[in-house]
DNA sequence: GTTGGCGTAGTACAGCGTACGAGGAACTTA
DNA sequence: TAAGTTCCTCGTACGCTGTACTACGCCAAC
Protein backbone atom coordinates (compact mmCIF):
# COMPACT_ATOMS: atom_id res chain seq x y z
CA UNK A 1 0.00 0.00 0.00
CA UNK A 2 2.79 2.59 1.06
CA UNK A 3 5.90 1.78 -1.17
CA UNK A 4 7.52 5.17 -0.67
CA UNK A 5 10.97 4.43 -0.58
CA UNK A 6 10.22 0.89 -2.36
CA UNK A 7 11.18 -2.18 -0.89
CA UNK A 8 14.40 -1.47 1.37
CA UNK A 9 17.18 -3.67 1.80
CA UNK A 10 15.74 -6.28 -0.28
CA UNK A 11 18.85 -5.92 -2.63
CA UNK A 12 19.56 -7.59 -6.30
CA UNK A 13 17.51 -11.10 -5.80
CA UNK A 14 20.02 -13.46 -6.23
CA UNK A 15 18.95 -14.83 -9.72
CA UNK A 16 18.31 -18.48 -10.11
CA UNK A 17 18.16 -19.76 -6.47
CA UNK A 18 14.58 -20.49 -5.44
CA UNK A 19 14.79 -17.48 -3.03
CA UNK A 20 11.25 -16.86 -2.94
CA UNK A 21 10.19 -19.84 -0.96
CA UNK A 22 12.72 -19.16 1.50
CA UNK A 23 12.89 -15.42 2.04
CA UNK A 24 8.80 -15.15 2.83
CA UNK A 25 8.20 -12.91 5.43
CA UNK A 26 5.76 -13.78 7.57
CA UNK A 27 2.15 -12.48 8.09
CA UNK A 28 1.53 -11.14 11.05
CA UNK A 29 -0.59 -13.67 12.42
CA UNK A 30 2.45 -15.68 12.63
CA UNK A 31 4.59 -13.46 14.54
CA UNK A 32 3.93 -13.73 18.10
CA UNK A 33 3.72 -10.17 19.55
CA UNK A 34 6.58 -8.71 22.13
CA UNK A 35 5.77 -10.38 25.49
CA UNK A 36 9.41 -11.48 26.39
CA UNK A 37 10.32 -8.83 29.07
CA UNK A 38 8.06 -5.88 29.65
CA UNK A 39 6.35 -4.79 26.67
CA UNK A 40 4.42 -1.29 27.74
CA UNK A 41 1.72 -1.97 24.98
CA UNK A 42 -0.42 -4.89 23.19
CA UNK A 43 -1.19 -4.88 19.65
CA UNK A 44 -4.61 -4.75 20.83
CA UNK A 45 -4.31 -1.17 22.40
CA UNK A 46 -2.28 0.08 19.49
CA UNK A 47 -5.35 -0.91 17.09
CA UNK A 48 -7.72 0.34 19.74
CA UNK A 49 -5.51 3.44 19.37
CA UNK A 50 -5.52 2.86 15.81
CA UNK A 51 -9.88 2.81 15.40
CA UNK A 52 -10.44 5.51 17.63
CA UNK A 53 -8.46 7.98 15.35
CA UNK A 54 -10.16 6.57 12.50
CA UNK A 55 -13.63 6.58 13.14
CA UNK A 56 -13.47 10.30 14.64
CA UNK A 57 -11.23 11.56 11.99
CA UNK A 58 -10.97 9.95 9.02
CA UNK A 59 -9.00 7.10 7.66
CA UNK A 60 -6.29 9.43 6.74
CA UNK A 61 -5.74 11.06 9.78
CA UNK A 62 -4.35 7.42 11.30
CA UNK A 63 -0.36 8.23 10.66
CA UNK A 64 1.78 6.17 12.61
CA UNK A 65 2.33 9.50 14.31
CA UNK A 66 -0.84 9.75 15.73
CA UNK A 67 -1.21 6.36 17.05
CA UNK A 68 1.65 6.54 18.95
CA UNK A 69 0.78 10.12 20.34
CA UNK A 70 -2.35 8.42 21.30
CA UNK A 71 -0.57 5.50 23.06
CA UNK A 72 1.38 7.98 25.08
CA UNK A 73 4.40 6.50 23.14
CA UNK A 74 7.30 7.42 20.34
CA UNK A 75 6.68 6.29 17.00
CA UNK A 76 8.75 4.34 16.25
CA UNK A 77 8.06 1.48 19.36
CA UNK A 78 5.35 0.88 17.18
CA UNK A 79 7.38 -0.90 14.63
CA UNK A 80 7.91 -2.68 17.58
CA UNK A 81 5.02 -4.46 17.14
CA UNK A 82 4.14 -4.42 14.11
CA UNK A 83 6.74 -4.38 10.66
CA UNK A 84 4.77 -1.19 9.09
CA UNK A 85 1.71 0.88 8.79
CA UNK A 86 0.18 -1.80 6.66
CA UNK A 87 0.32 -4.43 9.48
CA UNK A 88 -1.14 -1.91 11.90
CA UNK A 89 -4.45 -1.85 9.42
CA UNK A 90 -4.24 -5.20 9.01
CA UNK A 91 -5.31 -5.21 12.63
CA UNK A 92 -7.61 -2.73 12.03
CA UNK A 93 -9.48 -4.68 9.59
CA UNK A 94 -9.69 -7.73 11.99
CA UNK A 95 -11.20 -5.85 14.92
CA UNK A 96 -13.84 -4.65 12.50
CA UNK A 97 -14.77 -7.80 11.34
CA UNK A 98 -14.42 -9.23 15.25
CA UNK A 99 -17.26 -7.01 15.17
CA UNK A 100 -19.59 -8.88 11.90
CA UNK A 101 -19.07 -11.89 13.10
CA UNK A 102 -22.05 -13.36 14.74
CA UNK A 103 -21.69 -14.63 18.81
CA UNK A 104 -21.45 -17.67 19.05
CA UNK A 105 -24.89 -19.44 18.99
CA UNK A 106 -27.30 -17.11 17.90
CA UNK A 107 -26.74 -17.59 14.32
CA UNK A 108 -30.51 -18.87 13.25
CA UNK A 109 -30.96 -22.21 11.40
CA UNK A 110 -33.25 -21.10 8.58
CA UNK A 111 -30.93 -19.46 5.95
CA UNK A 112 -32.77 -16.52 5.18
CA UNK A 113 -32.96 -15.27 8.76
CA UNK A 114 -29.12 -16.50 9.16
CA UNK A 115 -28.15 -14.69 6.04
CA UNK A 116 -30.10 -11.24 7.75
CA UNK A 117 -27.97 -11.46 10.85
CA UNK A 118 -24.99 -11.08 8.67
CA UNK A 119 -25.88 -8.71 6.45
CA UNK A 120 -27.26 -6.58 9.68
CA UNK A 121 -24.22 -7.22 11.89
CA UNK A 122 -21.69 -6.14 8.78
CA UNK A 123 -24.03 -2.92 8.05
CA UNK A 124 -23.48 -1.97 11.64
CA UNK A 125 -19.81 -2.59 11.75
CA UNK A 126 -19.06 -0.68 8.42
CA UNK A 127 -21.52 2.05 9.35
CA UNK A 128 -19.62 2.62 12.67
CA UNK A 129 -16.50 2.21 10.81
CA UNK A 130 -17.05 4.20 7.47
CA UNK A 131 -13.29 4.42 6.58
CA UNK A 132 -13.18 0.56 6.04
CA UNK A 133 -13.04 0.89 2.35
CA UNK A 134 -10.39 2.74 2.01
CA UNK A 135 -7.97 -0.43 3.23
CA UNK A 136 -9.83 -3.15 2.28
CA UNK A 137 -9.27 -5.42 -0.50
CA UNK A 138 -5.83 -4.86 0.02
CA UNK A 139 -5.62 -8.60 1.03
CA UNK A 140 -5.48 -9.14 4.21
CA UNK A 141 -7.13 -12.32 5.43
CA UNK A 142 -7.46 -12.45 9.38
CA UNK A 143 -8.90 -14.98 11.63
CA UNK A 144 -12.24 -13.05 12.20
CA UNK A 145 -12.60 -12.43 8.32
CA UNK A 146 -11.81 -16.41 8.16
CA UNK A 147 -15.12 -16.60 10.93
CA UNK A 148 -17.53 -14.84 8.95
CA UNK A 149 -16.88 -16.65 5.87
CA UNK A 150 -17.37 -19.33 7.95
CA UNK A 151 -20.59 -18.13 9.21
CA UNK A 152 -21.89 -17.49 6.22
CA UNK A 153 -21.57 -21.00 4.83
CA UNK A 154 -23.34 -22.06 8.00
CA UNK A 155 -26.03 -19.59 7.01
CA UNK A 156 -26.45 -21.22 3.99
CA UNK A 157 -25.81 -25.17 4.73
CA UNK A 158 -29.68 -25.32 4.92
CA UNK A 159 -29.84 -25.03 1.32
CA UNK A 160 -27.44 -28.36 -0.06
CA UNK A 161 -25.99 -26.15 -2.60
CA UNK A 162 -22.90 -27.11 -4.18
CA UNK A 163 -19.51 -25.27 -4.03
CA UNK A 164 -20.30 -22.78 -6.96
CA UNK A 165 -23.80 -21.84 -6.35
CA UNK A 166 -22.65 -21.48 -2.50
CA UNK A 167 -20.52 -19.23 -3.21
CA UNK A 168 -22.28 -16.94 -5.82
CA UNK A 169 -25.24 -16.77 -3.36
CA UNK A 170 -22.76 -15.84 -0.73
CA UNK A 171 -21.66 -13.32 -2.91
CA UNK A 172 -24.29 -11.85 -4.29
CA UNK A 173 -25.41 -10.98 -0.98
CA UNK A 174 -22.21 -9.60 0.15
CA UNK A 175 -22.37 -7.33 -2.92
CA UNK A 176 -25.73 -6.03 -1.93
CA UNK A 177 -24.48 -5.30 1.74
CA UNK A 178 -21.28 -4.02 0.46
CA UNK A 179 -22.74 -1.66 -2.25
CA UNK A 180 -25.57 -0.18 0.53
CA UNK A 181 -23.03 -0.18 2.87
CA UNK A 182 -20.67 1.96 0.98
CA UNK A 183 -23.74 4.17 -0.35
CA UNK A 184 -24.64 4.83 2.82
CA UNK A 185 -21.14 5.94 4.18
CA UNK A 186 -20.89 7.93 1.47
CA UNK A 187 -24.41 9.41 1.49
CA UNK A 188 -23.58 10.39 5.17
CA UNK A 189 -20.37 11.89 4.60
CA UNK A 190 -22.00 14.01 2.59
CA UNK A 191 -24.78 15.09 4.89
CA UNK A 192 -22.58 16.28 7.52
CA UNK A 193 -20.03 17.59 5.07
CA UNK A 194 -23.72 20.28 4.50
CA UNK A 195 -25.02 20.60 1.20
CA UNK A 196 -23.11 23.65 0.25
CA UNK A 197 -24.47 26.55 -1.59
CA UNK A 198 -22.75 26.33 -4.92
CA UNK A 199 -24.06 22.50 -5.11
CA UNK A 200 -27.34 23.93 -5.48
CA UNK A 201 -26.65 26.33 -7.47
CA UNK A 202 -25.18 24.00 -9.64
CA UNK A 203 -28.63 21.80 -9.97
CA UNK A 204 -30.39 24.77 -10.46
CA UNK A 205 -28.43 26.09 -13.18
CA UNK A 206 -28.03 22.34 -15.10
CA UNK A 207 -31.75 22.03 -14.53
CA UNK A 208 -32.62 25.46 -16.02
CA UNK A 209 -31.12 23.99 -19.19
CA UNK A 210 -34.17 21.87 -19.55
CA UNK A 211 -32.01 18.61 -20.30
CA UNK A 212 -33.27 16.71 -17.15
CA UNK A 213 -37.25 16.96 -17.62
CA UNK A 214 -37.30 13.60 -15.48
CA UNK A 215 -35.69 15.23 -12.47
CA UNK A 216 -36.89 18.22 -12.78
CA UNK A 217 -40.18 16.05 -12.08
CA UNK A 218 -38.64 14.16 -9.64
CA UNK A 219 -38.12 17.21 -7.33
CA UNK A 220 -41.16 19.02 -8.06
CA UNK A 221 -40.53 22.23 -8.83
CA UNK A 222 -38.56 23.05 -5.14
CA UNK A 223 -35.37 22.10 -5.72
CA UNK A 224 -34.59 22.93 -1.65
CA UNK A 225 -37.59 21.19 -0.52
CA UNK A 226 -36.90 18.37 -2.93
CA UNK A 227 -33.28 17.86 -1.64
CA UNK A 228 -34.79 17.67 1.77
CA UNK A 229 -37.15 14.97 1.20
CA UNK A 230 -34.45 12.78 -0.38
CA UNK A 231 -32.42 12.84 2.57
CA UNK A 232 -35.49 12.28 4.68
CA UNK A 233 -35.85 9.22 2.89
CA UNK A 234 -32.42 8.23 3.20
CA UNK A 235 -32.67 8.56 7.13
CA UNK A 236 -35.68 6.32 7.25
CA UNK A 237 -34.82 2.56 8.48
CA UNK A 238 -36.07 -0.20 6.80
CA UNK A 239 -34.54 0.61 3.20
CA UNK A 240 -31.87 -2.02 3.97
CA UNK A 241 -33.91 -4.57 5.33
CA UNK A 242 -36.43 -3.86 1.74
CA UNK A 243 -33.59 -4.39 -0.56
CA UNK A 244 -32.06 -7.34 1.33
CA UNK A 245 -35.68 -9.05 1.20
CA UNK A 246 -36.03 -8.18 -2.30
CA UNK A 247 -32.69 -9.88 -3.12
CA UNK A 248 -33.76 -13.28 -1.21
CA UNK A 249 -37.10 -13.36 -2.46
CA UNK A 250 -35.42 -13.81 -5.78
CA UNK A 251 -33.09 -16.45 -4.37
CA UNK A 252 -35.58 -18.19 -2.93
CA UNK A 253 -38.02 -17.66 -5.85
CA UNK A 254 -35.30 -19.64 -8.02
CA UNK A 255 -34.47 -22.26 -5.49
CA UNK A 256 -38.19 -23.07 -4.24
CA UNK A 257 -40.57 -22.88 -7.56
CA UNK A 258 -43.39 -23.15 -6.08
CA UNK B 1 -10.03 16.01 0.81
CA UNK B 2 -6.65 17.19 0.97
CA UNK B 3 -6.53 20.14 3.97
CA UNK B 4 -2.51 20.05 3.93
CA UNK B 5 -2.69 23.72 5.05
CA UNK B 6 -5.99 23.99 5.90
CA UNK B 7 -7.82 26.76 4.41
CA UNK B 8 -5.57 29.83 3.43
CA UNK B 9 -6.36 33.15 2.66
CA UNK B 10 -9.72 32.56 4.32
CA UNK B 11 -8.43 34.54 7.58
CA UNK B 12 -10.14 34.80 11.07
CA UNK B 13 -13.61 34.80 9.62
CA UNK B 14 -15.35 38.09 10.49
CA UNK B 15 -17.87 37.44 13.25
CA UNK B 16 -21.64 38.73 12.69
CA UNK B 17 -21.44 38.99 8.48
CA UNK B 18 -23.54 36.81 6.34
CA UNK B 19 -19.88 36.49 4.85
CA UNK B 20 -20.49 32.59 4.30
CA UNK B 21 -22.92 33.67 1.74
CA UNK B 22 -20.92 36.12 -0.05
CA UNK B 23 -17.81 34.26 -0.08
CA UNK B 24 -18.88 31.00 -1.73
CA UNK B 25 -16.51 29.60 -4.41
CA UNK B 26 -17.93 29.06 -7.59
CA UNK B 27 -17.85 24.92 -8.63
CA UNK B 28 -15.09 23.78 -10.96
CA UNK B 29 -18.29 23.44 -13.39
CA UNK B 30 -19.34 27.36 -13.45
CA UNK B 31 -15.86 28.52 -14.35
CA UNK B 32 -14.77 28.60 -17.62
CA UNK B 33 -11.75 26.64 -18.72
CA UNK B 34 -8.86 29.32 -19.89
CA UNK B 35 -9.46 29.48 -23.49
CA UNK B 36 -8.95 33.59 -23.93
CA UNK B 37 -5.07 33.73 -25.18
CA UNK B 38 -3.78 30.59 -26.14
CA UNK B 39 -3.67 27.84 -23.90
CA UNK B 40 -1.36 24.97 -24.16
CA UNK B 41 -3.42 22.60 -22.73
CA UNK B 42 -7.34 21.79 -21.77
CA UNK B 43 -9.23 20.66 -18.62
CA UNK B 44 -9.78 17.28 -20.79
CA UNK B 45 -6.26 16.81 -21.90
CA UNK B 46 -5.67 16.44 -17.91
CA UNK B 47 -8.25 14.86 -17.08
CA UNK B 48 -7.21 12.09 -19.79
CA UNK B 49 -3.79 12.25 -18.58
CA UNK B 50 -4.81 11.77 -14.51
CA UNK B 51 -7.32 8.82 -15.72
CA UNK B 52 -4.61 7.03 -17.64
CA UNK B 53 -2.06 7.15 -14.67
CA UNK B 54 -4.52 6.27 -12.52
CA UNK B 55 -5.73 3.56 -14.44
CA UNK B 56 -2.11 1.69 -15.39
CA UNK B 57 -0.45 2.78 -12.13
CA UNK B 58 -3.41 3.59 -9.11
CA UNK B 59 -4.80 6.19 -7.87
CA UNK B 60 -2.24 7.14 -5.18
CA UNK B 61 0.29 7.51 -8.18
CA UNK B 62 -1.69 10.36 -9.70
CA UNK B 63 -0.20 13.71 -8.14
CA UNK B 64 0.40 16.96 -9.54
CA UNK B 65 3.61 16.43 -11.01
CA UNK B 66 2.96 13.52 -12.29
CA UNK B 67 -0.10 14.43 -14.16
CA UNK B 68 1.90 17.79 -15.51
CA UNK B 69 5.14 15.62 -16.08
CA UNK B 70 2.99 13.39 -18.56
CA UNK B 71 1.29 16.53 -20.44
CA UNK B 72 5.30 17.91 -20.50
CA UNK B 73 4.24 20.65 -18.40
CA UNK B 74 5.44 22.26 -14.66
CA UNK B 75 3.41 21.48 -12.29
CA UNK B 76 2.26 24.87 -11.00
CA UNK B 77 0.60 24.86 -14.56
CA UNK B 78 -2.25 22.87 -14.03
CA UNK B 79 -2.89 25.07 -11.39
CA UNK B 80 -4.36 27.46 -14.25
CA UNK B 81 -7.24 24.85 -15.36
CA UNK B 82 -7.94 23.73 -11.72
CA UNK B 83 -8.10 25.46 -8.46
CA UNK B 84 -6.87 22.29 -6.78
CA UNK B 85 -6.21 18.42 -6.87
CA UNK B 86 -9.45 17.64 -5.46
CA UNK B 87 -11.06 19.90 -8.46
CA UNK B 88 -8.79 17.63 -11.07
CA UNK B 89 -10.34 14.56 -8.96
CA UNK B 90 -13.98 15.69 -9.81
CA UNK B 91 -12.95 15.84 -13.56
CA UNK B 92 -11.62 12.68 -13.63
CA UNK B 93 -14.51 10.96 -11.84
CA UNK B 94 -17.17 12.88 -13.93
CA UNK B 95 -15.24 11.13 -17.29
CA UNK B 96 -15.35 8.24 -15.81
CA UNK B 97 -19.83 9.12 -15.55
CA UNK B 98 -19.81 9.76 -18.99
CA UNK B 99 -18.69 6.35 -19.77
CA UNK B 100 -21.59 4.78 -17.62
CA UNK B 101 -24.27 7.36 -19.76
CA UNK B 102 -25.60 4.80 -22.30
CA UNK B 103 -25.38 6.48 -25.75
CA UNK B 104 -28.75 8.90 -26.64
CA UNK B 105 -31.61 6.48 -27.93
CA UNK B 106 -30.22 3.38 -26.91
CA UNK B 107 -32.16 3.05 -23.88
CA UNK B 108 -35.02 0.20 -23.53
CA UNK B 109 -38.44 0.88 -23.01
CA UNK B 110 -38.58 -1.86 -20.77
CA UNK B 111 -37.96 -1.08 -17.16
CA UNK B 112 -36.14 -4.16 -16.48
CA UNK B 113 -33.89 -4.39 -19.95
CA UNK B 114 -32.77 -0.67 -19.05
CA UNK B 115 -31.79 -1.10 -15.89
CA UNK B 116 -29.68 -4.08 -17.30
CA UNK B 117 -28.08 -2.11 -19.61
CA UNK B 118 -26.86 0.77 -17.02
CA UNK B 119 -25.65 -1.31 -14.86
CA UNK B 120 -23.96 -3.05 -17.20
CA UNK B 121 -22.24 0.23 -18.13
CA UNK B 122 -21.67 1.03 -14.79
CA UNK B 123 -20.23 -2.51 -13.83
CA UNK B 124 -17.78 -2.27 -17.10
CA UNK B 125 -16.91 1.06 -16.33
CA UNK B 126 -16.13 0.94 -12.45
CA UNK B 127 -13.86 -2.28 -13.91
CA UNK B 128 -11.87 -0.29 -16.77
CA UNK B 129 -11.11 2.57 -13.30
CA UNK B 130 -10.86 0.45 -11.28
CA UNK B 131 -9.62 3.67 -8.98
CA UNK B 132 -13.16 5.32 -8.76
CA UNK B 133 -14.29 3.79 -5.54
CA UNK B 134 -10.70 5.85 -3.55
CA UNK B 135 -12.47 9.50 -4.22
CA UNK B 136 -15.96 8.55 -5.01
CA UNK B 137 -18.27 10.05 -2.63
CA UNK B 138 -16.67 12.98 -1.75
CA UNK B 139 -19.96 14.98 -2.97
CA UNK B 140 -18.54 15.81 -6.59
CA UNK B 141 -21.85 16.12 -8.93
CA UNK B 142 -20.97 16.72 -12.23
CA UNK B 143 -22.88 17.07 -15.05
CA UNK B 144 -22.30 13.16 -16.38
CA UNK B 145 -23.23 12.09 -13.02
CA UNK B 146 -26.78 14.49 -13.30
CA UNK B 147 -27.19 12.67 -17.17
CA UNK B 148 -26.90 9.31 -15.18
CA UNK B 149 -29.36 9.99 -12.74
CA UNK B 150 -31.60 10.72 -15.56
CA UNK B 151 -31.57 7.71 -17.28
CA UNK B 152 -32.08 5.61 -14.11
CA UNK B 153 -35.31 7.44 -13.78
CA UNK B 154 -36.19 7.05 -16.98
CA UNK B 155 -35.60 3.30 -16.58
CA UNK B 156 -38.15 3.31 -13.97
CA UNK B 157 -40.80 5.40 -15.46
CA UNK B 158 -42.50 2.61 -16.92
CA UNK B 159 -43.45 1.72 -13.84
CA UNK B 160 -45.12 4.72 -12.29
CA UNK B 161 -44.22 4.74 -9.10
CA UNK B 162 -44.20 7.39 -6.49
CA UNK B 163 -40.79 8.96 -5.62
CA UNK B 164 -39.86 7.67 -2.60
CA UNK B 165 -40.55 3.87 -4.52
CA UNK B 166 -38.55 5.24 -7.48
CA UNK B 167 -35.62 6.36 -5.61
CA UNK B 168 -35.48 2.89 -3.49
CA UNK B 169 -35.66 0.71 -6.21
CA UNK B 170 -33.19 2.82 -8.14
CA UNK B 171 -30.88 2.69 -4.73
CA UNK B 172 -31.32 -0.71 -4.36
CA UNK B 173 -30.52 -1.59 -7.77
CA UNK B 174 -27.44 0.94 -7.40
CA UNK B 175 -26.36 -0.75 -4.09
CA UNK B 176 -25.95 -4.19 -5.64
CA UNK B 177 -23.96 -2.78 -8.71
CA UNK B 178 -21.46 -0.60 -6.40
CA UNK B 179 -20.80 -3.92 -4.16
CA UNK B 180 -20.62 -6.57 -7.24
CA UNK B 181 -17.94 -4.16 -9.07
CA UNK B 182 -16.02 -3.22 -5.71
CA UNK B 183 -15.22 -7.00 -4.73
CA UNK B 184 -14.79 -7.08 -8.18
CA UNK B 185 -12.08 -4.53 -8.16
CA UNK B 186 -10.48 -6.06 -5.05
CA UNK B 187 -10.79 -9.30 -6.10
CA UNK B 188 -8.85 -8.60 -9.39
CA UNK B 189 -6.25 -6.33 -7.56
CA UNK B 190 -5.86 -9.64 -5.23
CA UNK B 191 -5.59 -11.64 -8.33
CA UNK B 192 -3.14 -9.60 -9.42
CA UNK B 193 -0.61 -9.33 -7.02
CA UNK B 194 -0.32 -12.74 -7.35
CA UNK B 195 -1.36 -15.26 -4.15
CA UNK B 196 1.64 -14.87 -1.86
CA UNK B 197 2.67 -18.54 0.25
CA UNK B 198 2.19 -16.59 3.40
CA UNK B 199 -1.13 -16.43 3.08
CA UNK B 200 -1.89 -20.27 1.82
CA UNK B 201 0.44 -20.80 5.13
CA UNK B 202 -1.89 -18.82 7.09
CA UNK B 203 -4.80 -20.99 5.67
CA UNK B 204 -3.92 -23.78 5.99
CA UNK B 205 -2.82 -23.42 10.08
CA UNK B 206 -6.34 -21.77 10.63
CA UNK B 207 -7.78 -24.62 9.32
CA UNK B 208 -5.82 -26.86 10.66
CA UNK B 209 -6.95 -25.80 13.66
CA UNK B 210 -10.31 -27.51 13.20
CA UNK B 211 -12.47 -24.14 13.88
CA UNK B 212 -13.58 -23.77 10.28
CA UNK B 213 -15.53 -27.32 9.60
CA UNK B 214 -17.30 -25.88 6.58
CA UNK B 215 -14.51 -23.91 5.12
CA UNK B 216 -12.61 -26.78 5.70
CA UNK B 217 -15.46 -28.55 3.34
CA UNK B 218 -16.00 -26.07 1.36
CA UNK B 219 -12.03 -26.42 -0.36
CA UNK B 220 -12.61 -30.15 0.20
CA UNK B 221 -8.91 -30.73 1.39
CA UNK B 222 -7.13 -29.63 -1.54
CA UNK B 223 -6.18 -25.66 -0.36
CA UNK B 224 -4.48 -25.06 -3.57
CA UNK B 225 -7.03 -26.71 -5.84
CA UNK B 226 -10.09 -25.14 -4.08
CA UNK B 227 -8.46 -21.69 -4.62
CA UNK B 228 -7.80 -22.29 -7.97
CA UNK B 229 -11.60 -23.43 -8.44
CA UNK B 230 -12.69 -20.28 -6.76
CA UNK B 231 -10.43 -17.97 -8.68
CA UNK B 232 -12.04 -19.64 -11.79
CA UNK B 233 -15.29 -19.74 -10.94
CA UNK B 234 -14.92 -15.85 -9.96
CA UNK B 235 -13.93 -15.83 -13.38
CA UNK B 236 -16.17 -17.29 -15.21
CA UNK B 237 -19.02 -14.95 -16.99
CA UNK B 238 -22.85 -14.21 -15.96
CA UNK B 239 -22.10 -14.16 -12.44
CA UNK B 240 -22.91 -10.59 -12.03
CA UNK B 241 -26.11 -10.69 -14.55
CA UNK B 242 -27.74 -14.12 -12.49
CA UNK B 243 -27.63 -11.43 -9.13
CA UNK B 244 -28.31 -8.32 -10.77
CA UNK B 245 -31.53 -10.86 -12.30
CA UNK B 246 -32.76 -12.42 -8.76
CA UNK B 247 -32.70 -9.15 -7.42
CA UNK B 248 -35.06 -8.04 -10.64
CA UNK B 249 -36.74 -10.96 -10.11
CA UNK B 250 -37.67 -10.08 -6.43
CA UNK B 251 -38.44 -6.42 -7.39
CA UNK B 252 -40.70 -7.40 -10.17
CA UNK B 253 -42.93 -9.82 -8.08
CA UNK B 254 -43.63 -7.62 -5.53
CA UNK B 255 -44.46 -4.87 -8.22
CA UNK B 256 -46.79 -7.19 -10.40
CA UNK B 257 -48.00 -10.45 -7.74
CA UNK B 258 -49.54 -12.59 -10.26
C1' DG C 1 26.50 -7.12 39.17
C1' DT C 2 26.88 -7.39 34.79
C1' DT C 3 25.05 -7.39 30.34
C1' DG C 4 22.34 -8.01 26.16
C1' DG C 5 18.42 -6.88 24.08
C1' DC C 6 14.06 -4.26 24.30
C1' DG C 7 11.85 0.30 24.15
C1' DT C 8 12.48 5.08 23.09
C1' DA C 9 13.58 9.66 21.10
C1' DG C 10 15.59 12.13 17.52
C1' DT C 11 17.11 12.76 12.94
C1' DA C 12 16.97 12.22 7.91
C1' DC C 13 14.85 11.72 3.55
C1' DA C 14 11.75 11.39 -0.38
C1' DG C 15 7.42 12.69 -1.94
C1' DC C 16 3.14 15.26 -1.47
C1' DG C 17 -0.18 19.72 -2.36
C1' DT C 18 0.15 24.27 -3.20
C1' DA C 19 1.26 29.60 -2.04
C1' DC C 20 3.99 32.97 -4.04
C1' DG C 21 5.54 35.62 -7.55
C1' DA C 22 8.73 36.30 -11.48
C1' DG C 23 8.91 36.20 -16.29
C1' DG C 24 7.39 35.64 -21.07
C1' DA C 25 3.87 35.65 -24.58
C1' DA C 26 -0.07 37.52 -26.85
C1' DC C 27 -3.69 40.51 -27.41
C1' DT C 28 -5.58 45.61 -27.08
C1' DT C 29 -5.17 50.25 -27.56
C1' DA C 30 -2.89 54.50 -28.98
C1' DT D 1 4.91 50.65 -34.10
C1' DA D 2 5.02 51.10 -29.03
C1' DA D 3 3.13 50.71 -24.70
C1' DG D 4 -0.10 48.71 -21.65
C1' DT D 5 -2.61 44.90 -20.08
C1' DT D 6 -3.83 40.45 -19.40
C1' DC D 7 -3.08 35.51 -19.82
C1' DC D 8 -0.21 31.70 -19.21
C1' DT D 9 3.87 29.12 -17.51
C1' DC D 10 6.65 27.43 -13.98
C1' DG D 11 10.90 27.65 -10.37
C1' DT D 12 11.15 27.96 -5.62
C1' DA D 13 9.84 27.03 -1.01
C1' DC D 14 7.06 25.40 2.98
C1' DG D 15 4.85 22.22 5.88
C1' DC D 16 3.06 17.91 5.84
C1' DT D 17 3.51 12.69 5.31
C1' DG D 18 5.49 7.51 6.22
C1' DT D 19 9.35 5.27 7.66
C1' DA D 20 14.48 3.90 7.81
C1' DC D 21 18.24 4.60 10.71
C1' DT D 22 21.14 5.79 14.82
C1' DA D 23 22.15 6.37 19.50
C1' DC D 24 20.99 5.71 24.10
C1' DG D 25 18.79 4.25 28.63
C1' DC D 26 16.73 0.86 31.26
C1' DC D 27 15.63 -3.55 33.18
C1' DA D 28 15.18 -8.60 33.34
C1' DA D 29 17.89 -12.58 33.14
C1' DC D 30 22.03 -14.83 33.91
Amino acid sequence: MYEMSGEPGRGEDRAGEQAAVAEVEPLIWFRQEPASRRPSHTRADIARAALEIADSEGFDSVSMRRVAERLGAGTMTLYHYVRNKDELITLMIDQVMAEVVVPAGELSDDWRTALTQIANRTRDAFAAHHWIFEPMGDGRPGPNGMRHFEQSLQAVAPLGLDRDQTFELIGQVDDYVFGYALREVQEREEHERGRPPEVLDFFKRELASGAYPLIDDFFGGDLDAGFDAVVDFLGRPGRFDRGLSRLLDGIEAEFSPK
